[in-house]
DNA sequence: TGTTGGACGTGCAGCGTTGTACAACTAAGT
DNA sequence: ACTTAGTTGTACAACGCTGCACGTCCAACA
């Protein structure tokens, strides 16, 4: 429990005395307030470069100062596709002074990390794929500038969403399974907490089916994120007198996992069975996956949380709401129709 | 910029008040301090309770104490390499009162990042795959508790780490190889920053193929984390007149990468070309991929790190160095031998 | 020469904690 | 009843900043 001796940090009061000046003018300085000469500005940058000074976030944060790095919450990191909206956060901070840490819920719960986070004083916060209810996300937005992604529920006006438009995605997956001779159209979904954004893949797959008089052969199996209980989900769509002919997963590497099943049972893809897959993570373009998949581009979901967020830290208070339309890429494990 | 008006977070004061005791008494509870009586201790965790109190991070580490917060640090979140790093941290952590963070160095230098989260007054970093000099890491280690994953340089001091045996890796893939038959071994490497872990596994690479007499095979080819690039690279080990008949890439995803060149390119594997991965990533045990490659245990290497962090968090002063041991898991995609 | 006002620096009161010094009270020993 | 020692609660000075209220100086103008 000893404390090891730590080196202390350079403070504003170092800086001040080795320029020789109040530390009141170097905080001046440092926050870039009126009525700091030109001569005084120099003579603080240059003991700040001396003595390689950077202000405590804490510090900053305690006494309501902006810290400049804003948090960004999700539920999961095995899913690449959280990388691409981290990759949209991150250039669109890349011109600002914004920071960024990151909060993976894993073991411990999204309320305790959140908390964790605001308590760190930062200036916002993204959360995406949220499993928190709207009431408690709005009381949480009454502490901190909140942009959700994923999270549809009906006109919330204390914090901003960005979302795809998660019904198109299941219809878009629909017709193209329709248009390819697909027939028997299953859906692998998530039994998720967070229903909302996995709901509209649904209701958008059950309407397209039905639009395509298939409704007799909807059929939705949800499994938790796990592997082995995708597999047997996937096995089940794929053997028996019920075989399915097209599966929809609604993430990427589920449908991966479906091919795999798909090649262990002796199935062609697409000649036995289409699948199709959400995301368009890079995986899908490799040869051996050759995965038709639905972009919902990460990255600008994740550049227009952002840039909705900076605009709430500035000040903005009318709620916003942007919707990214998905778009189908197809590949070879859909093309029953191209097939020689 | 007008600031919007955000509702103030609940003090130590406010619990106080509430309780009707003075706020240092509330500090006592929240530290477990000497001197407490029950009834004290139950009335203020009463009014914790209904106020929902939380204590203000930054307020702590402004004023000394912990904030039980600990970041990692790591350099790109595509590669799910560290999605397991970071399992091992938080199953490791799961007992504690401590929560993560992480920081993903992507447009930001890792400096900067790092600078951010020292300022935050975390407890203690570990750092993945650092492009710091070891200089610059000792510097730092004088002013957070640190704990390095792959870091291999020899003997710091001032820091623990965490490594996987490098080199022996290098060796398995090889041996791995010539025992089912393939003897024109490339290895597919990454152009980094940081060498040290790479190099060692190229070092290992070099020393077995020298062993099993086939140093004038040796051929290591070395790109950035950049698809277009890997693909190239892939393209010309495997094509002309002196085609690699086995290629050990550094990491999973280029040698998935790989499987795709060789199957556009009319290759049967492992018949024509043998492919062993690194890291042993989920998508390796898909059929379409069934991928050989080598397991560093990427749970075990966060768990050490984060063992390690806390001892030193709580005054630990000698550095530790620990060391995991690497084992091929051998697929269809390195079975030659094996082959009908 | 006196006055006004703008430009520039300084002083200081917080911010929400920690941790130490100390006061008040209690119970036991004389 | 009087000291002693232990136990429990309170007071308060940090910690490193922000941001406002002032004080000082100097130039320009009447």
């Amino acid at each position: 429990m000893a404390k090891a001796p730590r080196e202390k940090n350079v403070t504003i009061h170092d800086v001040a005395k080795d320029a020789g000046v109040s530390f009141s003018a170097v905080s001046k300085v440092m926050r870039n307030a009126y009525g700091v000469s030109d001569a005084l500005r120099e003579k603080v940058n240059v003991s700040i470069a001396k003595l390689g000074y950077t202000p405590s976030m804490s510090a900053r944060g305690i006494s309501g100062g902006r810290t400049f790095v804003i948090g960004v919450v999700f539920p999961d990191m095995r899913n690449p596709f959280f990388a691409d909206i981290l990759a949209g956060v991150s250039s669109a901070l890349e011109r600002t002074t914004y920071q960024m840490v990151q909060g993976i819920v894993q073991h411990s719960s999204e309320a305790a990390l959140v908390q964790s986070m605001t308590s760190m004083q930062l200036d916002g916060l993204i959360i995406v794929g949220s499993v928190s209810t709207s009431q408690a996300l709005s009381a949480l937005a009454a502490r901190i500038p909140l942009v959700l992604i994923g999270h549809h529920l009906p006109e919330v006006s204390a914090f901003d969403t960005v979302n795809n438009d998660d019904a198109e995605s299941g219809r878009l997956a629909v017709r193209h399974f329709v248009e390819n001779g697909y027939r028997k159209i299953a859906m692998l979904s998530l039994d998720s907490p967070n229903g909302t954004v996995i709901q509209r893949r649904e209701e958008g797959y059950i309407e397209a089916m039905k639009a395509a008089d298939l409704g007799k052969n909807i059929e939705i199996v949800r499994t938790p994120q796990n592997l082995r209980e995708i597999q047997g989900a996937a096995q089940r769509l794929l053997s028996g007198p019920n075989r399915k002919d097209a599966i929809f997963c609604w993430t990427d590497y589920v449908a991966l996992e479906t091919l795999s099943v798909a090649g262990i049972g002796g199935l062609a893809v697409p000649g036995d069975v289409g699948v199709i897959g959400h995301d368009n993570t890079m995986y899908c373009a490799f040869d051996q996956n050759s995965l038709t998949s639905i972009d919902q581009s990460g990255e600008q979901l994740g550049l227009q949380a952002t840039r909705l967020l900076v605009e709430r830290i500035e000040g903005r208070q009318k709620a916003e709401h942007f919707l990214v339309h998905p778009r189908l890429v197809a590949r070879r494990s859909s093309a029953l129709s191209q097939k020689a």
